[in-house]
DNA sequence: GACCGTTATGGTAGCGCTAACATTTGGCGC
DNA sequence: GCGCCAAATGTTAGCGCTACCATAACGGTC
């Protein structure tokens, strides 16, 4: 038997081989006690775990992937990590994904469409064993990669924070539409009449949209006039939060011009909500006295401690480890259709409307 | 020569063998075609990428990774993505390396230092060109783990948001120290005598550890008597922001029943303060005319159209992009040395102080 | 003790790529 | 045209690991 790999340079990674001779096993042995450790006898695997340890070992998971054509890494591209929007749910994916034995390939677009498809690219070169989309929008050349990746071969491809009509594959979310309509009645059933939308209606933001509909849908129901919207075609809900507080404080004063009368703001994201509210403190209106303000997304400083912020609660750790779990299985060879889940949402009343 | 991979089954990736016989060249040609274009004649080089495309092509680069003993991948751990914290600091760092055509692995501890280890393993398998580290401490098995990866192995380790006295090799950050101080004297130049600190100050947190220590120095220089502080015992500075509101609102009440006569508070985050300043406006307490208000952060919703909170800016996303360039050019073989970049701060004077 | 069916271990080959060297090609001076 | 040097391309040999199959060891049966 050779040497058992790089001696002399000292400066190399500890190879299985040279745990193996540690052991005197075969370098078999060894991965069969990193990957199967039943299979092998008692008293050999402990032989080579103390090797493992002596050696301070760690396989070389890329020499692992290449012979095995598993790559144990899943990619998640989303938008941005910025205003914590998805960072919740990141966490879960790469929490449930490492118990997994899993590992989690970031990658954030921060909105440059023209570097989607190099980040793709790059993704797609480590040969992730699954994909997690945030996105609705890909362009051409993406999309035409994503394809050869979802369709020819199997990387399962998990689309998060929505439902689609049309899912590429499977989908972990709820809907953005219901949640819209949810809040919009909400505010009606509470005795507002005149309710307006501030929200970021850019062409990019899907999910912002369609949470617009839905409140525009329950206006119509309920006979309570035609829409109040302010929508300004900046980023996506994800935005920087910094952008959308300003946004929310400018949205409000366009409102207020427009419709003095408002009794209500349905606010597309709690950032935005935030925004208006502050803009609201300034100009001397009383939340949610004079104008009940109600956000999107529950995030960090929502809460009664703080903004006290009547908010939807999309459940964003949930979804993350439910999209480990369908990747995995559908991985495992179970689940071989495509799934949607609809994970839902919740409204928090807290104490501005 | 062979028919250049896998034909036949239809379901795997297109390898280099298979570029090279559309091409008409050996693989070599098309590795070169890829890594250093310029050795490659024009009229060979179009062919090549003419054949790319066409397949659909996306080179492997754990194979890749293999043979060149780079993994163009570098791990990134940090404690937490809530709070946004680090966000800024992550999408910098992911940014500029995928400019440089590396990768970003994502790591986070969620604070369970009880699973540091498994971490730290599983990152150290991909073999990383190098690591970032955002926490201060480590379990003994971490540590030794780490040793190893850096004295033996040269991967290059940059830990952030601090400048630590010995630091494990490079580190780009700011003196939280330094940056205590300073708003603790702004403070005192603005007039205020009493001034509290709110923080945490658990042993996690260093680095809020740091910034009371600052706070303590400035107040021993200016004769502003014994330091009233109220530091809770949590999880570190950049714990789930909600938590940290929650802490700012109970901190505040602690603060003024044991120091009804403060005229200012310093809190150890935005999060914190946010949570001060909700606190005093239930209590009916005028920010900053009975009270002052300082952060730390200078978080998204700290701006003028929010919170308008006087704060401390760090420059996170320069400390992501510093942090690539320092590991970059490191790799590069430039810089032999271990550096400290001290990115410094900014105070933010808004209307809380 | 020869037989068998397990169970435990080893040998061989190769995953897709690239470093290092070998070879070929082309351009140019004389 | 010949020789020569550089540029362009090809060949060989692995990187560290795991799938697959072969062999060896074991424990029981008659």
């Amino acid at each position: 038997m050779a040497d058992g790999g790089n001696n002399g340079d000292g400066a190399g990674w500890v190879t299985m081989g040279e745990v193996a001779v540690r052991a005197g096993v075969s370098p078999m042995t060894v991965s069969r006690v990193l990957k199967e450790p039943d299979r092998v006898r008692p008293a050999t695997r402990e032989r080579v775990e103390r090797a493992i340890a002596e050696l301070g070992y760690v396989p070389d998971a890329a020499a692992g992937a290449l012979a095995s054509r598993q790559s144990r890494l899943v990619a998640a591209l989303v938008s941005t990590l910025a205003g914590s929007i998805f960072a919740s749910t990141i966490a879960g994916l790469g929490a449930a994904l490492r118990e997994a034995g899993h590992e989690l390939l970031l990658g954030t677009t921060e909105y440059s469409s023209a570097s989607e498809e190099a980040l793709l690219r790059a993704v797609l070169g480590r040969r992730p064993d699954g994909l997690v989309l945030s996105a609705g929008q890909h362009t051409p050349a993406a999309r035409r990669l994503l394809e050869r990746a979802t369709r020819g071969l199997a990387v399962p491809v998990v689309e998060i924070w929505q439902l689609p009509e049309r899912p590429v594959d499977m989908a972990v979310g709820f809907s953005n539409f219901a949640a819209g309509r949810a809040m919009t009645a909400f505010l009606a059933d509470l005795g507002y009449r005149r309710i307006a939308f501030i929200g970021v209606l850019g062409p990019d933001d899907f999910r912002g949209k369609r949470r617009h509909a839905g409140y525009v849908e329950v206006l119509a129901e309920q006979g309570l006039g035609p829409p109040r919207t302010f929508g300004s075609g900046g980023f996506g809900g994800s935005a920087g939060a910094g952008a959308s507080v300003e946004e929310g404080a400018a949205g409000l004063a366009a409102v207020l011009e427009r419709w003095p009368d408002c009794d209500a703001v349905f606010c597309g994201s709690d950032p935005i909500a935030f925004g208006a509210i502050t803009e609201a403190a300034r100009r001397g209106i009383a939340v949610p006295g004079d104008l009940a303000v109600a956000g999107f997304g529950d995030f960090d400083y929502a809460g009664d401690a703080g903004l006290a912020l009547t908010t939807v609660r999309i459940p964003g750790e949930r979804i993350g480890r439910e999209t480990a779990r369908l990747l995995l299985e559908r991985k495992a060879g179970r689940l071989p259709e495509p799934v949607v889940v609809d994970l839902g949402f919740e409204l928090v009343r807290r104490r501005t409307a």
